[in-house]
RNA sequence: GGGGACGUGGCGGAACGGUAGACGCAGCGGACUUAAAAUCCGCUUUGGGCGACCAAGUGUGGGUUCGAUUCCCACCGUCCCUACCA
């Protein structure tokens, strides 16, 4: 018996599936279409085991869909710009475009090693000038419509480096590089405006339902709507001075652009500090009106009071990254400022400025009510404000009701409160309302917690933003026939910055509109932005426009998307935005891009750890012991290792495995199935040595009972237990893909082959080799999407025609899928004690006299009188009894 | 602080409300072999019994049900996300 040699076997077939063509997608077909896509990877060099798990699951997807007759797109792509390859470029030297083709390069032929049905002639890079060209275009449509703007904000600056962070790159206040010590600043930069599609985003949630409901809820709550009363205090006439006073002091200090301050701070010009609260309801536990350190007018006190721009000053060190140590203490200062009840024009409310209060919420001003709120309770402790209970709790006592440790943020009737007292929390949401709107200070209104998209980096490898600064015309967009903006390929990284800003020549251009001299944009797009809308140009990827609308109209939405939970939030959420904001725009018909939505988890392994704590490669590790007595040594030295945590496979933890040597060893199919095999597609699998091998067996056992099957088969009637086995084999398998159990499915593919092991052919009788023929042939085809090359390998064994890859999908009979003669438990009380043979379809009487009658039963009967006998046909019979 | 997921043998994990532990790993026994590897066959939740069997058992405590790993409530534990969002 020959044994099945994956290294020979498995690139025959990768050859012949190139030389045929086969997963070319045409943009038009008789069948029906499907799209199945997994996130492109960043370029990083290597593949990883994770790369492989959600390839192949994709896979899996991509091949049933073949199978089942769909025109299925599985393409493929690099998400290549980004921070990576400048860093190598720092690091080594090198071009950061040639580190990402080069690393493009070695990927591709990783990739190609996993047996994938893509098409590869789809293939896109985003730091191609045909994709980021094409971005630049919709960028600009996008620009005209008023999506695009730019504004002043806050960035982490790293002097250092002389770059912008990112706030994942700010570790514990400092530069990830650097180490220096992270400088907010003011930078202007460019932003889409996501937050006019925040309620169309949130309710499209609602019709996406083959997306996880846990992504759907991450997003839900990071567009965090909310509904509640926008309003302005009225600051008390004797105030009004000082309120000037602080404004002038601001003005005058401010370099800034007057006319913009003015704009943007209307509502202060006039005595009001405008607050957001969603419970207006408790307006009469009102203590203080606090305001974020960054409030317009703490700036402008600030301007004149050394001890509030001290105050201020401390309240914005601390990154951002530690808000737990910062949820401890709570920071304050009263301005001396006060402001009028709207429901009271006697009742005076001190203004606080106030740490916990951010400026990007809301109106970056709230009114303090203790009583009702735990935040505003801490600060009202610390600095003895009063706590004024509002809303009583049902069955409370009304005269003795007072709000103690904690808050109380539950349901009640409102009291204390003059024109609400009595009123549940909504009624009195809804009243205090129309009486703030009656007065004409302020609205109902709906927040979100989404902020606009900042697109800006200050980083070379990256899509330039395609707008020209002229002094006299300001931002002008590059016209249509300059584009696109190239990437200029002569720069250098042995300074810190910006390359783009030091360009001798890129630069400066002229500009579009007047003719004068002008300088580029050097600020280029986060690259979540390339990752937007890839999926569309995979439809036509070589377009002339962005987006081809035929292709696109034709392909989209992705009905399979498949990828880490990790990108539950931003990346899919930005995608949501551009695809609504293209379809706006008319170059796309749908406004979700991803019909369904599966996340997968991730590859994980077990570290080791040497008694000096260095972390040890598990190829170095001998295993012995089960249970509790587990232990670790190493192969060389001998010396105990520590077994520690199974976490996800990371070069620190020298954790990984290489996919290629396991390919080497075990064969890709192996790999494929393994990692699909343990562990349910959306949960962590635990990648083992034992595992895999497992796999490998698995692989060998499938070629030995194709290999020893006899070409001539005599023609008989089938065995009828081995055809039932294989029909239900089918169905298993069938629904297992179809609802991403591929564990099970593989489960149930090891257990028919323990079935059809127990129906040698040698020797078998012509009914056995004639089923075994129908099983072998429908195999073939079940294992294909997960084994490919086997399955093609034994495709031609058993003289399959053409490739197994273009066979169609086996189906099954209904009738053999299901035993026509049923083994049913017996239960006596809801403990089985025997069991009865029947007729799937017997009727309940015959049942019940078979299961009362039945020996072992009727021991358990005995001196019990029957109560009831409950029969669940084909399932179980319980007798109750007593 | 808020939100979510999960908790089943030595391990990964199966079980439309209906025989708990499929399948795999590890382990044990056996066959083949001079021997080993590989392969094949068998056993493998725990306790009791030579045994057919009996009892217990899906984190803990309750509930619904003829019947609960599955549904409901409370608690304990683990993991993930998010974070002063007014």
């Amino acid at each position: 018996m020959a044994r099945y040699n994956p290294k020979d076997v498995e690139p025959k077939w990768r050859d012949a599936w190139a030389r045929a063509d086969v997963f070319r997608a045409p943009n038009a077909s008789d069948k029906p279409k499907y799209y199945v896509l997994e996130m492109f990877p960043y370029p990083s060099g290597r593949i990883h085991m994770g790369h492989v798990r959600n390839y192949a699951m994709g896979d899996v997807v991509a091949r049933f869909k073949r199978a089942r007759g769909f025109n299925v797109l599985h393409p493929m792509g690099w998400d290549a710009f980004g921070m990576p390859a400048e860093n190598a470029a720092m690091e080594r030297g090198v071009h950061p475009a040639g580190w990402t083709y080069d690393n493009i390069a070695a990927m591709r032929e990783q990739l190609k090693l996993l047996g994938l049905s893509i098409d590869w002639s789809r293939e896109l890079a985003t730091c191609d000038v045909a994709y980021y060209g094409q971005q630049q275009r919709w960028f600009l449509k996008l620009l005209e419509r008023g999506l695009v703007y730019r504004k002043e904000a806050t960035v982490n600056w790293d002097p250092v480096d002389m770059t912008v962070l990112a706030n994942e790159q700010v570790i514990d206040g400092r530069g990830w590089r650097s180490g220096a010590v992270v400088e907010k600043r003011k930078l202007t930069q460019w932003f889409l405006r996501i937050t006019d599609y925040a309620d169309d985003l949130l309710e499209g949630l609602e019709s996406l339902d083959r997306w996880p409901d846990k992504v759907r809820l991450m997003q839900e709550n990071w567009i965090g709507k909310s509904r509640g009363l926008r309003f302005a205090f009225q600051v008390a006439e004797e105030h009004h001075g000082a309120y000037r006073a602080a404004l002038e002091a601001l003005w005058d200090k401010g370099a800034e652009d007057p006319a913009n301050a003015a704009e943007d701070n209307a509502d202060f010009i006039d005595p009001v500090v405008e607050v957001y609260t969603t419970r207006p309801d408790t307006l009469f536990g009102a203590s203080f009106v606090g305001i974020a350190p960054d409030h317009p007018l703490a700036e402008a006190l600030a301007a004149k009071d050394p001890k509030i721009a001290a105050l201020i000053a401390e309240c914005r060190k601390g990154g951002t990254s530690e808000a737990d140590i910062e949820a401890a203490e709570k920071l304050g200062f009263n301005t001396g400022i006060e402001v009028i009840h709207p429901f009271d024009p006697n009742w005076k409310l001190p203004v606080w400025i106030a740490n916990f209060i951010l400026m990007d919420y809301g109106t970056g001003a709230i009114f303090g009510c203790p009583a009702h709120d735990q935040r505003d309770l801490d600060f009202a402790r610390k600095y003895a404000l009063p706590v004024r209970p509002v809303v009583l709790p049902p069955n409370a006592d009304p005269a003795s009701f007072e709000v103690a440790g904690e808050a109380y943020v539950g349901p009640g009737t409102i009291f204390n409160s003059d024109f609400m007292d009595g009123m549940g929390v909504e009624d009195a949401k809804a009243a205090a309302i129309a009486r703030v709107e009656a007065q004409g200070q302020g609205e109902g209104a709906t927040v979100y917690r989404l902020r606009d998209w900042g697109v800006s980096r200050q980083r070379y490898w990256g899509c330039p933003i395609p707008v020209i600064h002229c002094e006299t015309c300001g931002a002008v967009p590059v016209p249509d026939d300059q584009l696109p903006v190239v990437l200029p390929d002569d720069v250098s990284f042995d300074k810190p910055g910006n390359p783009l800003l030091r360009h001798s020549t890129w630069r400066h251009t002229t500009c579009p509109s007047c003719g004068g001299k002008a300088e580029r944009e050097t600020d280029t797009l986060d690259t979540f932005v390339d990752s937007s809308w890839y999926f569309a140009r995979f439809t036509d990827p070589e377009a002339a426009e962005p987006i081809d609308k035929a292709a696109a109209d034709y392909w989209l939405p992705v009905d399979q998307y498949i990828g880490g939970v990790e990108h539950a939030v931003l990346h899919l959420l930005y995608a949501r935005f551009i695809t609504r904001a293209l379809k706006d725009e008319g170059m796309l018909s749908v406004a979700e891009p991803f019909a369904g939505l599966f996340t997968q988890g991730m590859v994980t392994h077990e570290t080791y750890r040497a008694a000096d704590g260095a972390w040890v490669e598990p190829s170095y590790v001998e295993l012995s012991g089960e249970g509790r007595k587990r232990a670790a040594k190493h192969r060389q030295t001998g010396e105990a290792l520590h077994i520690g945590d199974i976490e996800k496979m990371s070069k620190s933890r020298k954790n990984v495995v290489a996919p290629e040597e396991i390919f080497e060893t075990y064969g890709v199919d192996a790999a494929r199935l393994f990692v699909m095999s343990d562990s349910p597609p959306e949960r962590d699998v635990q990648w083992t040595t034992g595992g895999v091998e497992g796999a490998g067996r698995f692989v060998q056992r499938v070629w030995n009972e194709f290999e020893t099957q006899p070409k001539d088969v005599p023609a008989a009637e089938p065995d009828g237990e081995l055809r039932r086995a294989t029909h239900k084999l089918i169905k298993a398998v069938t629904e297992s893909i179809e609802g991403f159990r591929f564990n099970s499915g593989i489960a149930r593919l090891y257990e028919f082959l323990n079935i059809l092991k127990d129906f040698k052919a040698e020797g078998a009788t012509p009914a056995v080799l004639a089923a075994r023929a129908e099983a072998l042939s429908v195999f073939a085809r079940l294992i294909a999407p997960f084994t490919p090359h086997l399955a093609e390998e034994c495709w031609k064994q058993i003289g399959g025609e053409g490739l197994a890859v273009d066979a169609p999908w086996p189906s099954f009979d209904p009738a053999l899928a299901e035993d026509a003669e049923v083994v049913m438990p017996v239960q006596v009380n809801g403990k089985r004690r025997g069991e009865v043979r029947a007729p799937k379809d017997a009727p309940e009487d015959a049942v019940r006299e078979l299961a009362l009658s039945n020996g072992d039963v009727s021991v358990h009967l005995g001196g019990l009188t029957v109560r009831k006998v409950i029969v669940v046909p084909g399932r179980i019979v319980n007798i109750v009894a007593n």
